[in-house]
DNA sequence: TATGCGTTAGTGAATACTAACAAACGCAAC
DNA sequence: GTTGCGTTTGTTAGTATTCACTAACGCATA
């Protein structure tokens, strides 16, 4: 899956979940190793620092969208895609809702240049990879073309990620699955030729 | 304007600078004292604790949210009036970019179950604003009836809070106005009946 | 015997916050 | 006008706690 160790896995997932119940000031290396029932000099034999831990729940965090994102064949309509593509995340977040807290929300790492970089670079693609879709789909009739891909791109992971922040604000307490198809729904509509 | 003194608003306005600069982690009663110039101690002669301060914060956001949306009169069509809301947030965030850290960034504060009950209050009364909004434009035909307020709420909101939370992360580096522009006006497109 | 992975005990720095004191100011009494 | 006094708002010096991280050591396994 990845170049990490059994061990290390584990820190990255503790802290994700960490950043997830208690915020980014959650994340210590006390709380880190309770959560796993070590030490905190334990911590130490894995990662060199706690940078290094952001680093990879980041590292991780791209690894697993540009994983999701792969499983999206080119042979269907856009909209289908489209609608494949949000519902492959969608079933990430709720298998693991953790993940929300994190992957939409670039802000919590924005003060540091190290981690501020591979977290922009991480949702220019996201957003590179739809617009390049709905422009194929423009091109082939399947979507309109008198708004830009860019707009549509915009209104499409918007709309995506304000719905998924207000599940994690309201502790997860509705069915996102509902929600997002109904969300999809008027989003067909709203891109119909 | 609020029943603040001089000072304590000070104190707000240079701790939501702090957050927007340095994070959550950045807001710490030696740095606003230090961007402010006077001692630690001498904040707390101004407010309790620092979670006072944080309440503040949230208070006076509710506040010049809620006199921004006072300021949309009833008589325009539907989308004048959601082109002005968003025109008037926008151009408060670029008098204040700072603002644009924290009003869209619940989950700062959402560890601690005290901040997080106002701010989820403070979106669900932004968010029913312009659902009833977009329902009266569905009844008197302005808008499009075949997708739900809700729906199309979610749209607007989230369209506009992911091109802000952009406009943040890449450290206020484009013209915030022109894609607001460009935005409504895809929106606008979108919506017509 | 070397290596990997854990422990205990400790570091200095930063955290929110407090105690005690001092300067500045308004204001009423003389 | 000046004296005296209380309030406000600042100071210096300190608290206990928590932070990321380290040194030294133990132990199981290859």
């Amino acid at each position: 899956m990845n170049n990490y160790t059994e061990r290390q896995n584990q820190i990255i997932q503790e802290s994700i979940q960490l950043i997830a119940d208690k915020g980014i000031q959650g994340l210590t290396i006390k709380n880190i190793s309770k959560a796993i029932g070590i030490t905190e000099p334990a911590i130490y034999r894995h990662f060199e620092s706690k940078n290094d831990i952001i680093l990879a729940i980041i590292s991780t965090m791209k690894e697993s969208t540009a994983e999701e994102l792969s499983h999206i064949d080119d042979e269907n309509p856009t909209l289908e895609k489209i609608k494949k593509m949000i519902q492959g995340h969608t079933n990430r977040f709720i298998k693991n809702p953790s993940l929300t807290a994190i992957i939409f929300s670039e802000e919590i790492f924005n003060n540091n240049s190290i981690l501020a970089k591979p977290i922009r670079m991480m949702m220019k693609m996201n957003q590179n990879k739809l617009i390049t879709m709905i422009e194929k789909g423009q091109v082939s009739g399947d979507v309109r073309s008198d708004i830009q891909a860019e707009q549509i791109s915009l209104m499409v992971i918007g709309s995506f990620r304000f719905l998924v922040s207000k599940w994690h604000i309201m502790n997860f307490d509705f069915d996102l699955k509902k929600e997002v198809n109904e969300m999809l729904d008027a989003i067909e509509k709203v891109l119909e030729v």
